[in-house]
DNA sequence: GTGGTCTAGACCACA
DNA sequence: GTGGTCTAGACCACG
């Protein structure tokens, strides 16, 4: 598993997104057992201080749930992390129309620029 | 002067993007002098000691520059302001983009929301 | 650590050029965690702002970086501590020796002076 | 008279130096009347303000002193001008070398570097 | 009046 | 614990 993380940026959303993200996509289903807390912790480079955190707000949200001395496990309720991955890319998007239409653009030069930038 | 500040965001960018913005559109030409840090910092509701840091940050780039006992002023080179602003369209734009490829979406589906999206 | 800082002069540059000597000369090495902001002020009699100002100065010329919740760290690359140093040397040399020239002396002048004066 | 400020620098002590070393080097000589303020101000591109400043400097240090409703003239004593210049060449050299010797050089590479240096 | 620097103390998110 | 940001208020030299 590559996590992949951006060690510039806070690192716990980064872990939460993430998860969203394989569930949501399907690569976790439902029911499935995560890695444990010290094996994504080594596997990413980060300490499981953080992980254990990362986890406890996902479960917060209803995304993963803990049983105790076996491990996390993926909700019942895969919807869950579809919406709240819903929600962060509304938050997101709508946070960086904020950011351009400060900086003087309109919706119609933000998607001419970011057609013309050569990326992905 | 309206500065419209979102007090849940660190104010020393908004304050120097707010300037770039004012001198690469020409509402403030090269040589100008500045409102002083503490008329800012008054008409802002924020500390001089903010609107100072704000103004270093722009003297670093090249922006403005300071006469000592007497103000602040638009540097004589008001490229450097389009600049600045073109770059930080660049960086909000790839660290934007680069957000939601790691949430799973490619260009084509960013645009699309960016559409749909009801807003401006 | 004895950082014998003048307190009749500005603390920022005194703590970013002893900083970058330290790194320059070896004493401390890439990728090594600096003292916290807090120790160092604590350590050196100033307040943690003044620390962390200059922390943000040699940020912003490549010579260290900060992890969030972690520490401050010294660049991998340490040439950057080098050339900063020298940038410094060369700035301070030329500013002296403008200010000899106005006061009437020339370079041969400077270097007698030097040579006489019981110092070291 | 070309004033050559550098508008960087606090301009108060620029004049102060400015007139001493014309008058120890003999191009104003002790009697002789200065300019008026207001017309070194215009020459000097800078406010009345700050030519009067470092004439009432220079006046306690007994390098000039004013007639009421006639001007400043140079003193008598044209020595003070003299001692007055080489205080402030024995200051800025003092603190060169010191901050040279934290930037880790020694006197004898100090020398080296200047009379490396291209310049004059 | 202006910028420049510093102190003191607070709050936050992150590890 | 750490860095990051901000407030509040002070003092200085300069114009």
């Amino acid at each position: 598993m590559n996590w992949s993380l951006d060690k510039k940026r806070p690192i716990c959303p980064q872990i939460c997104e993430k998860l969203c993200v394989l569930i949501a996509s399907g690569e976790i289903s439902a029911g499935d057992r995560l890695m444990s807390v010290r094996d994504v912790a080594l596997n990413a480079g980060v300490t499981p201080n953080t992980v254990q955190k990362s986890f406890e707000q996902l479960e917060q949200q209803g995304v993963i749930y803990s049983k105790r001395g076996s491990g996390w496990y993926v909700s019942d309720n895969v919807a869950i992390a579809k919406e709240t991955l819903d929600r962060l890319i509304h938050t997101k998007t709508v946070n960086y129309l904020n950011d351009m239409q400060s900086l003087g653009l309109d919706k119609k030069e933000i998607i001419s620029i970011i057609k013309e930038l050569r990326y992905e």
